[in-house]
Order: C-alpha cells, then structure tokens, then sequence
DNA sequence: CGGGTCGTTGACCGTGATCAAGTAACGTGG
DNA sequence: CCACGTTACTTGATCACGGTCAACGACCCG
C-alpha cells in the first residue's frame, strides 16, 4: 500500500474514489542520492512530490551564507503544498540521504479539488496543520533555550514517524549531521553537540553515530512544554462522504 | 464594499455567486476594545473571523511567561485558518486596538468546498500564503540580528497595508506597543527601543508615537533581503470558472 | 493626588557564537 | 597500499549580542 494513502487513511475513511485519484498522484518515481538537490529557491515548480522513501528537508539560504532548515519530511508527506501560492519556490529542498520520491504536476490537483471536497478539505487541513507546526518550530526558536529546542525537536521527530509506524520505540535514526540539526534549531553545530552531551549528562537521551534514543520522554516533555500535533486532527466540519 | 471581497479580488475575479458566499461570512459583527483578548490558546473554536476594522494578533504563551506574538493581522484578514485543522485553537487572538470581527462558524466553509471550487483554491491558497510568510518569520527570528529583523518587520506591515490601501505613502500607524514589538520580534521592549534608535541614527526610518515613516526602503530592504509575499499570488492553477 | 503602564536610559551579565586546533573516517588517485 | 583531501565530530578559549535589572519620567485614568 502507497504510504500516502496510509498516512492519509489514518485520518479519515477515505472512498474507492479518493485511492484511485491519490494513486495518481504516485504513478511516477524518482530517486535522488544523500545531500542532493531537489530543487533549489526561487526555482520555477513544476511538481509536487509524495515521499516514497528517506528524509528531506526544506531550507532557506541567507545571503551571507548561513541558513534556516524549515521543515523536516519523512515517507509519506506531501512537498510543495506550502509553495504552491507562488510561481517561484521560497525554500530549497534537499535529500538528507538516498530518497525515492513521486513527482506530480501541480495541475494534478485539479481533480481533486473538482471532484472530491472531501479530500479537498484533507488536503487542506494538512496544509493547515503544517502551519500549526512552523507556529510551533517558531516559537522554539524564539523563546526556547538550547536545551528547550533539542528536546522539542527530537520529540517532534518521534511523534511523527509513530503516525506511520506504529510498532517504533524509544529510539530512531536521525540521518541529520549535527550542522544540519543546528541549522534546524537555530544553534551552530558546535553547540549542538554541547547541548546534546549535557541531556545525556542528565541521563535523558543517547546519542551515537546517527541514532538517537530518548530515556526519558515525560522529562523531555516537561522540559519544552511539547504538545503532540500529529495523532488526530478536526475533521468532524468536512464536507459528508 | 466588504474589504474581504476587496481584498480577494485583488487576486481573482469573483463570480456573483463567489461573491454571495463570501458576504454570507461576513453577515455578523463584534466589537472588542483595545487589548481585549478574543479568545485564548486551547479554546474550543467556534468561529472564524473576517476583520472589518482594527488591528489584531495571534500569540502564544509561555509556561515561564515569555510569549511569543506569531501573526499581526488587519483589515480584510481571514483568522482562524490556520486553527482549523484542531478542535482548539494553537493560539491567542488579542486585539491591540478597538477592532470589529466578523464571526462565522466554521462549518460555512463548507458551502464553499462544495459549491465553490475556485474560491476554495482561493482560501487554500490564501492559507498557504500564510505559512510562506511564517517561514519569512522564521528566518527573520533564527536568523537575523535585531537591526535586521526590525527592517523586516515594518517592510512586510507596510506591504501588506498596501494592498488593500493603495494610497498608502511611506508611513503608517502602529498601535503595538514597545513591548509588543519585542514579543513579535523575539527581542526585549528595551532593546526594540535601542534597536530603533540605531536605525533613526542612520537615517533609516523615524518613529514617534506610535507613526513609522520608512525613510529608505531600499537600504532597508538590502538590510533584511527583504522579498514581498502579498502583491502577487500563482492562481494558473485554479480550476476553471 | 495616587497608582499603572509605557517609554527611556545605563550598568552589568549570560547564552550561545566564533575561532582554532586536532582527530577520525572516508573516498580518491598515484 | 599509501598519500592526500575532504568532511564530520570534538574540545577549549574567548567574545558579543541582546537580556536582565533597576531607576526615573511622562502620561493616563480614577
């Protein structure tokens, strides 16, 4: 089965209908190898894309080279539903390891906006939801300290691959370098590593070679004040079906 | 003429029927006066909004106190999109000046999935313009200095006054307070103060009272790389109509 | 006239950046 | 198989941006 219609039926109960014009949009496959671009800011967009496989990332350069990872993507999420407003992409996007993805023309969604509300509204509130997590991610920068944000983020990244696999525990494998988490978080990599040394002091995490497990969640969460955004979502005003 | 209806159709020609629905949305009023606090973050949501006069913002608070101000919004806003895809608001709505709302409850947008294809790609692109512009702020808090992000604020308040208020010159009315400021910026109230100063220092911009004049907008603009995300939005898409 | 909030200014402090040097792992070409 | 370059991780010394704290004045409202 897709892993977007997966991810997707974990919401709603989704008709005949709504699988065959999802499936469409996963007809075609790509693979991209790890740090390669997908496409780069102010790019015209062509595609949309459903992650099929590995981890990306969106990003935003600034003029004086540094940057600011704006969203991390697992299998399954739909990329490019926060560009489409614009004829131009704002971020980049960039594979953190081998990837498959699935391109589809934007156009594509057409049809579904034509012919299914249902999943119009799905669609909709998925793009709305990601907003609710870039409200989250900045309110982590601004307000949050170094050891806030750590927490925050590795929490954030455990609850949402547990919407696809269920059967995850404690631990996962972060295939970001600490330079990428520290542009995520917005810290230096250096400093990264400090705070991830002083949680582990604490006996709250482990972290070696890429794979992170986290000893004590209900601390983490204390911690960074976390509210979980991915298990359920309102779709009791969606159009009947 | 109602400034949603204006302000949409800046971006699309609105079809009579369009235009029915959207008034539909704004067939109620409320006043609130200065500072007063609309609804508060893990509220249930009964309605959405159509602001008809005033100035507004969304926030989040803090355990420690320290809150962060996400969104200021203004005449012709629709609020509460991103809110929707939860049974409890993300957020806080305040009014920072005596504002009038339209409320409506959100399963009228309902009408509007299935009788109004266009329009819906209308609000999804509009709520998706949303979150590039959170990604703006995100970059703008992570990681830009104080200087910077003060450049970047009034820019994007300016622009997007302008859209609706074509005859706006170089200066406009700010009703946040000193503090306020800081709480969007992500900086303290006295340090906004010292961060104006500098910019007053140079030329930049004057500030008194609460009235902003930008008094170069270029060198402002190189200051902060500022793009502006409101003139324009990609509507090739659109299902026909 | 008293109390509140906001703006203003100055002294001092702390988090996280910057810089620098060193190590380990990897792929490349000779 | 080794020399080389590259990249990531590691660690420590020092620095600076912006926060914190405190005090005062202006203004508003009761």
């Amino acid at each position: 089965m897709s892993c977007l219609i997966a991810k997707l039926s974990h919401y709603v109960d989704l008709s005949d209908d709504d699988c065959r014009l999802l499936a469409a949009l996963e007809a075609d496959e790509q693979e991209y190898s790890a740090d390669q671009l997908v496409h780069s800011a102010n790019e015209e967009i062509e595609f949309l894309y459903v992650v099929k496989k590995g981890w990306l990332y969106n990003y935003i350069d600034l003029p004086d080279g540094r940057r600011q990872i704006v969203r991390i993507h697992h299998p399954g999420d739909v990329l490019g539903l926060g560009d489409i407003a614009y004829l131009k992409a704002g971020t980049s996007l960039r594979a953190c390891e081998d990837v498959v993805l699935c391109p589809f023309p934007k156009t594509h969604l057409d049809a579904i906006f034509v012919n299914a509300p249902r999943l119009t509204a799905l669609l909709f509130t998925i793009a709305v939801r990601d907003q609710a997590i870039l409200v989250d991610m900045l309110k982590s920068v601004s307000r949050m300290s170094a050891r806030e944000r750590m927490a925050f983020l590795l929490l954030d990244l455990i609850s949402r691959l547990r919407v696809t696999n269920s059967d995850m525990t404690t631990q996962f494998r972060c295939p970001l370098s600490l330079t990428e988490l520290g542009d995520t978080l917005a810290l230096t990599g250096v400093y990264v590593k400090k705070t991830i040394e002083a949680l582990e002091q604490d006996h709250l995490l482990r972290y070696e070679e890429g794979i992170i497990e986290l000893l004590d969640e209900p601390a983490l969460e204390k911690i960074c004040d976390f509210s979980e955004r991915y298990s359920t979502i309102d779709t009791s005003w969606f159009p009947g079906g």
